[in-house]
DNA sequence: CACTATCATGTGTATATACAACTATTAAGG
DNA sequence: CCTTAATAGTTGTATATACACATGATAGTG
């Protein structure tokens, strides 16, 4: 009874076990949610690139926290796809979306809508706000070191 | 300048994307901690099967969260290093920690201390908790469905 | 102007994780 | 008892993501 009670607690105070597990269980209703063919990150790449047309891969990949190998692999996947064009220019590539890429980040939208509602009506609208509010600023103090 | 808002509302407000990154960067602060060979996932394993020597693995990956086919892969990885065993009754099998598992458990318990004061000292220790929580709670209800 | 340091991107390779399809075992209904 | 259904675990394969290193481009100092 003490054992149990002590194991939940290092499951539920355990940051990284929490986050991880509640990033993997989302990841599916991302991904139920959103019906193209790409996985969910993709579309959020595209929806940087569309704020920022011509923005380079080292700031599209600090905006998204991915590392700059990821980026390039995304990046050659989309390209392969025809939804994003890179400009090299020297040693920086400039990317912007082709206009398949635009109406694909359209659809992307309508889906947004969708999943945004699923996390309301699971979690609640106010508390979902917040959660993913407060990831975004512990996400912050993390980075800054 | 509108626009602008709008990204920044559509990646703060998203909780895939805000629990993907909370998740990708917080692995890091965990890997660091723990100075085991094997990834922070692996402990976890390790400590739920402390806790129920001979725990089926089916439940094992419901405990954890993870698929079946996941637990197999990090059984046999496990199996491998000699820091669990495995007895299969029928269509079952039972994993227990071998000695020398329980003296990785015992590292890894000291090295959870550490990485929860990294924790506490960069978001701190009461918002850390209640973030923690938090996060376990609504990976409840997005289990219940 | 040449040389070196720094920086942006790409490549090789590794890992956690998943799903779908498969195998083997037990349980249930006629 | 036999057949069928359900269940537990495994294997093939795919993907997101990372790190370490390679490559190519620019910039800054003598």
């Amino acid at each position: 009874m003490e054992r149990i009670q002590e194991e939940d607690d290092l499951l539920m105070y355990c940051l990284y076990f929490t986050a991880s597990r509640f990033a993997r269980n989302i990841s599916k209703l991302a991904d139920d949610a959103i019906d193209g063919e790409l996985a969910p990150s993709y579309y959020y790449l595209m929806l940087v690139v569309h704020f920022h047309p011509g923005i380079t891969q080292k700031e599209l990949s600090e905006r998204l926290s991915l590392a700059p190998s990821t980026s390039t692999r995304f990046l050659d996947k989309l390209e392969k796809l025809g939804l994003i064009q890179r400009d090299v220019i020297g040693k920086q590539s400039h990317i912007t979306l082709t206009s398949s890429g635009e109406e694909a980040y359209t659809e992307f939208r309508q889906s947004l809508k969708t999943l945004f509602a699923n996390y309301a009506s699971i979690l609640g609208k106010e508390e979902s706000e917040l959660l993913s509010k407060t990831l975004h600023e512990a996400n912050e103090q993390l980075e800054k070191k």
